[in-house]
RNA sequence: GCCUCUGUAGCUCAGUCGGUAGAGCAGUGGACUGAAAAUCCACGUGUCGUUGGUUCGAUUCCGACCGGAGGCA
């Protein structure tokens, strides 16, 4: 079996470049790791690779769902499970590249999720918190599932309802299907490379350039067409960074220069999350950049090192 | 040149009727099991512009100086 070679990192390292180059230079086949580059017509504010950054080499897991539908790690695990299985039945090199640390972990781990409750089953315990609160509603945690009930916020909203929605539909408390699905063998073999800037400050330079980048090369446009299309502003794909604040500047909440200074912000905290997510993985291989990414570098290092 | 205001955390500012100070934002660390580019948690020492003076004690009061804003000429 062939293990699977993993680049990720924060936004901004040069990840779409490396993959590439790699897939090109190892007879491979790139597959996205992404939450967003997921969505069709969403291309310049998800730093989508264009063609000829591709290379010439197949790149799978992009635009295989509507802004419109809500995608979800489950739908990754299968999907991209799937993809896999035709790389390796041709007898090429799968290469992972993105940044969602979760679409990556669960893909790699074998990890299974809960069963997701009905729409109206769901609807009905948000409203629940909403009118409760989160107080009353770990109180009740407490009584079926008392460690989740101390491991939340009682301002995690989210956490609270899937704890909720996992007992009501499967009898199972969160914490017995998470101890459960720990025990699961990994679904592959991989190694991780993790791209990363020595300084933080040169991550953020780098970020701020893409940002500009990004809007000069038509963001706005891109949002108007979605918005157009009837993509809802509460919806998965319009959670994405770049899309959210350029809508509200749309909207005219406020000036689009604004809406670069969120772009901005939220992109940085975003790096900031993704390397905390990475640095708990002591399985991650780092490949550091002083000034710029050197993408010839880091291959012959990454083909030395196999 | 004179007068008034002003100089406190990276930024914007509050405050101490004299006992060495605290908010917002920024930033940092962490969590993360069907929204993850999402969601949540935690973290505030800085020559209180510089320098003299008064005082047991000054960031706080007084003087000078330096920087900034405004006004009068």
């Amino acid at each position: 079996m062939r293990e699977i070679i993993v680049i990720t990192g924060p936004t901004a390292t040069g990840k779409t470049a490396l993959g590439a180059l790699l897939a090109k230079t190892l007879d491979g086949e790139v597959l996205s790791a992404d939450s967003m580059q997921i969505y069709r017509h969403m291309d310049v504010g998800t730093a989508k690779p264009t063609a000829a950054e591709m290379l010439g080499v197949p790149h799978h897991m992009i635009d295989i769902a509507e802004p419109q539908e809500e995608y979800s790690v489950a739908r990754y695990i299968n999907d991209a499970a799937m993809c896999i299985n035709g790389i390796k039945n041709r007898g090429r090199q799968p290469i992972l590249v993105g940044g969602t640390g979760l679409y990556i972990d669960s893909l790699l781990s074998g990890r299974r999720f809960a069963r997701r409750a009905n729409e109206e089953q769901r609807r009905k315990l948000e409203t629940r918190y909403d009118t409760q609160g989160g107080e009353a509603m770990l109180r009740e945690l407490e009584k079926f599932d008392p460690q989740s009930a101390l491991r939340l916020s009682a301002n995690d909203k989210k956490r609270i309802v899937r704890a909720f929605e996992i007992y009501e539909t499967t009898g199972q408390t969160i914490t017995q299907h998470d101890e459960e699905t720990k025990k699961l063998p990994p679904r592959y073999t991989a190694t991780k490379y993790a791209l990363t800037y020595a300084d933080r400050e040169v991550l953020y330079k780098q970020i701020e350039r893409r940002v500009g980048a990004m809007i000069d090369s038509g963001l706005e446009a891109e949002v108007k067409a979605l918005l157009d299309m009837g993509v809802s502003p509460g919806s998965t794909a319009m959670q994405a960074i770049g899309y959210k604040e350029m809508a509200g500047a749309i909207a005219g909440e406020y000036s689009p220069e604004e809406a670069k200074a969120m772009i901005t912000l939220r992109t940085r905290r975003y790096a900031k999350r993704q390397l905390t997510w990475l640095r708990r993985d002591d399985s991650v291989r780092w490949i550091t950049w002083d000034k710029a990414p050197d993408i010839q570098r880091a291959a012959r290092e990454i083909l030395l090192s196999r």
